[in-house]
DNA sequence: ACCTGAACACCGTTCAAGT
DNA sequence: ACCTGAACACCGTTCAAGT
């Protein structure tokens, strides 16, 4: 039984995986080994395996609770969105997420390869779908006939919408940072 | 002075470089050892590193020479083609050239962290967006009034040449497989 | 010069002992 | 139960010795 409250625990994981993700930013995931968290945490190497129960673990940890933007923008009301407008929301909700296109790139790196940081970043992957899907549903309502195939557009186009952020992403974490909205209008007219 | 003639060196490092990438292919860039690499390639720690100063170096040489998608198709001839089949082309040269997404994806993460394999995947890209900006001069030429404005024009497509190239293989890493036509027309599409 | 493979250093993980 | 930190296993790298 736990002598010390869930709040706590859940108190003390946060605060490794913030102090694991500072020294990500720095040294990036292949070069960030258990010492610099202990050092960054100001723990011991037991204590962090009394809370994860190896490095794996804390990664997907991190993907779980910080890799995820916040889509509360998106999600939120039943207005009609184009497509081109939650991909401006989305594209700003990354922005604001404060985790580097770099370490972003890096994890998904970690999860094209089998593996339990793939399965983690598939089902954060399968709540972000949802989200935009459900963030889709009244503009594809418009374009279809019933509701069965207003669902199965919505869910088409989420991945398209993904297609684009990461391709955002991808490009800010090799050439440098870059502004959404003129990336958005640059490849919206190189497409023609 | 060495011994073997240059050619052999050169076939010897290929060789390892292959098994290299077979291992890759299989495992993902975290989890290849030297070990690996030895037992698929036949060879022994040390043969391995007199031709390779150490991983990184493997690293940069694969990089260098297996990154970089065939190009000929689209430098070759002074045709005019817009933005749009440049795209086209080299979404085309990126399936043949035989790395699986999963395994580039990886190593634009390796690429993302300052470091030596990030300055080797740099140079790569300057070599890439020289050849896609001579490719893209025909058609800036018939958008500018002189030629410095077109080379200009030119080079900044690049950049966005390469991002809709990066969302493909992001996402064909990520979620699995895709046509690259589908993937063109969705995103065109959406974006309007 | 190219190659072998045992030895060394470092990092992820474990575990006996402390509070 | 949570935590400490030394001990262990494994992987990248080195190097003395072979051809």
């Amino acid at each position: 039984m736990p002598r010390v409250s869930e709040q706590y625990r859940q108190a003390r994981r946060e605060e490794i995986a913030r102090a694991a993700l500072r020294v990500l930013e720095r040294k990036g995931v292949r070069d960030t080994s258990i010492a610099d968290i202990v050092t960054e945490s100001g723990l011991s190497t037991g204590a962090i395996y009394s809370h994860f129960t190896n490095k794996g673990e804390l990664a997907r940890y991190i993907v779980s609770e910080f890799m995820l933007p916040r889509l509360d923008a998106i999600a939120a009301g039943a207005q009609v969105r184009t497509p081109r407008q939650i991909i401006e929301l989305m594209l700003a909700a990354v922005a604001e997420n404060g985790i580097s296109p770099a370490v972003i790139l890096q994890f998904w790196a970690e999860g094209s390869v089998p593996g339990d940081i793939r399965d983690e970043l598939l089902r954060t992957v399968v709540k972000l779908r949802a989200a935009l899907a459900s963030a889709l549903l009244p503009w594809a309502r418009e374009h279809t006939a019933d509701e069965d195939q207003a669902a199965r557009l919505a869910q088409a186009r989420t991945l398209d919408v993904a297609a684009v952020a990461q391709g955002f992403i991808a490009n800010e974490a090799i050439f440098g940072p870059r502004d959404p909205a003129e990336y958005l209008k640059a490849v919206t007219q190189i497409l023609q």
